[in-house]
RNA sequence: UCCUGAGUAGCUCAAUGGCAGAGCAUUCGGCUGUUAACCGAAGGGUUGUAGGUUCGAGUCCUACCUCAGGAGCCA
């Protein structure tokens, strides 16, 4: 706005920029008079005295008015002020151990920029409302202290996990929103006219990152993704944000370490910053501050190869606490080798290809020592979930082979206190993309990241098909327009090599990370089956 | 798509088949330490829609609409 800067500027000015304190940084100008530009949270009073509380966006903060203590027009404006009336305020900063934020301000004078008409009040009040009204009035429900909170701590989430790629070396590459068919072949999308051709909303941006690795090393792509599922649940909305790495010559290993030591990364930056956040909205942060614990040692740390009774499983097992991983998959100063091809069991099938000529030092990135989530292969994972039947504690049997329902992620993500991942899915119930895992070829090399406390998928990974026949077998296979992946297949034809990588829904991780019980509030304007207004 | 539940004042909710109610919000009045303040008063209703049963329907029946929770599917 550049009125903001006009040299003809004067304090009275309700836009003047000068001399503008926030109520996040109050405790700073203890004893001093600040001004303060905001809104009209609530306001009680007690006879000649008022006690309005202003929000800025960066908090609240109540105002004491004494009648005595203030020019009658001045008691009497503040009388007159409604709920989300717009102010300037202009008081001295006192401490006050009634003050629930230990400050309190003493107001000395108070324009009101635009008074709330009486006629038609704020319709959100300080009590309790139904989904559906709040929905409905969402571009009034973000003024909430609660949402305000969320949507915060959401903007944290977003600058963590690019901070983590930015300062990784990875390279972000957005893919296109309009594509020509679908990523995956099993998911519904939104279809659209493209000047008289079909075209759709994107749903993952995996495969052209793909393509972008192959271009750039390490990448990664950030942004809308859209799934005309008919899912009403807590954790399904249809406009959704996801991040997604993509990395050549990284396998299954490396993407599980990797996407241990982002999540860390995220949980460790929220835990910093948003302390404040988190108490508005009354979330347990020893449940975050768990999930960052360096874990000494636990039976449940298995890999791969435990689960398979290799030699390597002892050295896994035995492993020093801070070592992270065993010693064939750190290099020394724990610097992951992406591709881990030492302790990658011999290629059933595969083309001759020598391990080490494959390991470019270019795209191997330093992942930091991390807390090692507790790993399940599905075999794992279906051996527990047998037990708990057995025991009575989920109601239905998981049949093997079948994938986990959302009843068995919350029985399994219960178990631990910090993100689980299960790895080694049968292949028949994943996308046609992903590698078989060389041990077992009905296994894929996929991992799934389950949150704790019930909240569900977070991250799905996996390896990538390299090899150019097996990627056209399963194009074919899953009956998808062959034409369509020309484009695809071309990346095995030209120097294809092993990449791997992830996606994490932002909202989901939100959801999680701030104890929610819906993703509706995670994202400012939430896009359900049944909204789509305002 | 399927299962379950809910629609009554601006909001959150009551009301044996028998006079349409309360709290909050709004307006007016009271209170010098309130924390969703409290106390007193006033205004505020086509009970989601359309039919049906009945002397009489917010309440029972049918259909539809909207929303919510869950399943499937997924992040």
């Amino acid at each position: 706005m550049a009125l903001i800067r006009s040299p003809n500027m004067n304090s009275e000015n309700p836009v003047a920029s000068t001399s503008i304190a926030t109520i996040s940084s109050l405790a700073a100008h203890e004893g001093e008079t600040i001004t303060l530009r905001g809104w009209l949270y609530n306001i009680r009073s007690s006879g000649k005295l008022l006690f309005p509380t202003f929000r800025d966006g960066t908090g609240t903060i109540q105002g004491i008015v004494p009648k005595a203590a203030v020019p009658p027009e001045v008691f009497d404006r503040v009388k007159s002020l409604t709920q989300e009336s717009s102010v300037i305020v202009t008081g001295r900063v006192r401490a006050d151990a009634r003050a629930p934020s230990g400050f309190e301000l003493d107001v000395e004078n108070v324009e009101i920029v635009h008074l709330v008409p009486e006629s038609t009040p704020f319709p959100i009040t300080p009590k309790e409302h139904g989904v559906d009204f709040l929905m409905e009035h969402r571009h009034l429900w973000v003024r909430t202290p609660r949402q305000a909170a969320i949507l915060r701590i959401r903007a944290t989430i977003m600058r963590a996990a690019q901070e983590y790629f930015d300062t990784n070396g990875f390279i972000r590459t957005d893919p296109p929103i309009l594509t020509p068919a679908a990523c995956e072949g099993t998911s519904t999308l939104f279809e659209l006219d493209y000047f008289g051709d079909p075209a759709f909303l994107t749903q993952s941006g995996q495969l052209y990152i793909e393509a972008t690795a192959l271009a750039l090393g390490k990448v990664y792509s950030f942004g809308p993704t859209f799934r005309a599922e008919k899912s009403k649940t807590r954790r399904h909305l249809t406009e959704f944000w996801m991040i997604e790495p993509e990395v050549a010559f990284m396998d299954l290993e490396g993407d599980m370490q990797l996407a241990e030591a982002f999540l860390t990364h995220i949980v460790t930056t929220v835990l910093t910053n948003h302390r404040a956040d988190f108490k508005v909205i009354g979330r347990d942060v020893a449940k975050l501050e768990a999930v960052i614990a360096p874990v000494t040692d636990s039976p449940l740390l298995s890999s791969r190869s435990e689960a398979e009774g290799s030699a390597s499983s002892s050295a896994t097992e035995s492993g020093a606490p801070g070592s992270t991983a065993s010693s064939s998959t750190l290099g020394s100063g724990h610097e992951s080798v992406i591709l881990s091809d030492t302790e990658r069991p011999k290629p059933v099938e595969e083309e001759s290809k020598n391990p080490e000529a494959s390991t470019p030092t270019t795209a191997a990135h330093t992942i930091p020592p991390t807390n090692r989530f507790p790993r399940l292969t599905y075999d794992e994972a279906h051996a527990m979930l047998e037990v708990a039947f057995a025991e009575g504690k989920i109601e239905a049997a998981h049949i093997y082979g079948d994938d986990f329902g959302s009843p068995d992620e919350t029985y399994i993500s219960s178990q631990f206190d910090k993100p689980v991942m299960i790895h080694r899915y049968p292949a028949a119930i994943k996308a046609f993309y992903m590698q078989p895992d060389p041990i077992d070829p009905t296994k894929a090399l996929c991992v799934d990241v389950l949150a704790p406390e019930g909240y569900g998928e977070i991250i799905g990974g996996s390896q990538r098909v390299d090899s150019y026949d097996l990627l056209k077998s399963r194009i074919e296979e899953h009956n998808l327009p062959l034409a369509a992946f020309e484009w695809y297949l071309d990346l095995r034809r030209y120097g294809s090599v092993p990449h791997s990588g992830f996606g994490m829904g932002i909202e989901r991780a939100v959801a999680w990370i701030c104890g929610l019980d819906h993703v509706r509030e995670t994202i400012p304007f939430a896009r359900t089956l049944n909204r789509i207004y305002p």
